[in-house]
DNA sequence: ATTATTTACTTGTTTTTTGCAAGTATGCTA
DNA sequence: TAGCATACTTGCAAAAAACAAGTAAATAAT
């Protein structure tokens, strides 16, 4: 890294679709195991993903620690570094809420929401990711497709 | 693109490192032809950022037109679309004002600046660059590593 | 207890993308 | 009109991604 420019800096740590993907996995969808970001719509491929993961968590952006209830599983979550990047994720939506034309009425309504009052929502976002939810409700089992609302 | 995500959708239309960094070009350092964009600090190779801004323009993020004084230039700039994506750039960089230890004050005040009072800003920016001007002051001369603000 | 299954990865191999070094076409400039 | 600037393109080597297997440890099923 040779240039100071935060955006730069920016993409060169996490600026990257899969490593942005598992982001959103952990706090958007609350997923936290490798199984878990593999099964994600866009199928990552294992190397890929280890080496992502590995990557995300060497730059201080997700930690993992071993599920004492089921020992072959890694919980990964995210540290305020990661957290921090939410308003981000939050952006690149409300984006393409607005120019994607698959986007369903109701993520609009969402973004609106946000939008209406965003820094008081987007600290409660991330407050509730911190204590483990997940901003589309804590809910691993829904898909991406089934709306972003409980 | 498979699935309907606003995120997914987003980092498959622009994001990759090459494609944000012209559209910072753009909007924060008001640069407008190939060769400005080839003399910024990453130095993209000419190949890929002709195939870059190929592909931006064909998403309707740019657009070109011919220089009238100078028939050689290609003039690129922001279409709303383009423009929309500036709530998001400056997501970015007030992450990295929080988290990159080489980011100046000078710098961190901006983002401080434009928190305080986000969207009038925000707007004001876009309109600047709709406008043919750029964020940090209209100075293509200026690098980044001159601090943000005019 | 043994076998099968789940989970988190690794390890090749092929394919795609990137990066580098040239080269080309067109318009301006001296 | 000779050189230079500008916006590209082309060919090749290196890096990264995607695909297909395989491995090791823990749990679950028989």
């Amino acid at each position: 890294m040779e240039n100071t420019c935060p955006l730069n800096y920016g993409l060169e740590v996490f600026g990257d679709r899969w490593s942005l993907l598992v982001i959103r996995d952990i706090a958007f969808w609350g997923k936290k195991t490798f199984g878990e970001f593999l099964r994600s719509n866009e199928r990552p491929a294992t190397n890929i993903l280890a080496g992502r993961l590995a990557r995300l968590e060497k730059n201080g952006f997700i930690v993992k620690r071993t599920d004492e209830k089921d020992k072959r599983k890694e919980i990964y979550s995210l540290t305020e570094k990661g957290l921090d990047l939410i308003p981000m994720l939050m952006e690149i939506g409300a984006w393409a809420a607005k120019y994607d034309p698959r986007q369903p009425e109701e993520f609009k309504q969402f973004v609106t929401m946000v939008r209406a009052d965003q820094q008081r929502l987007t600290a409660h976002f991330i407050d509730k990711v911190r204590n483990g939810g997940a901003i589309f409700a804590d809910a691993v089992g829904r898909q991406s497709g089934d709306g972003p609302i409980e």
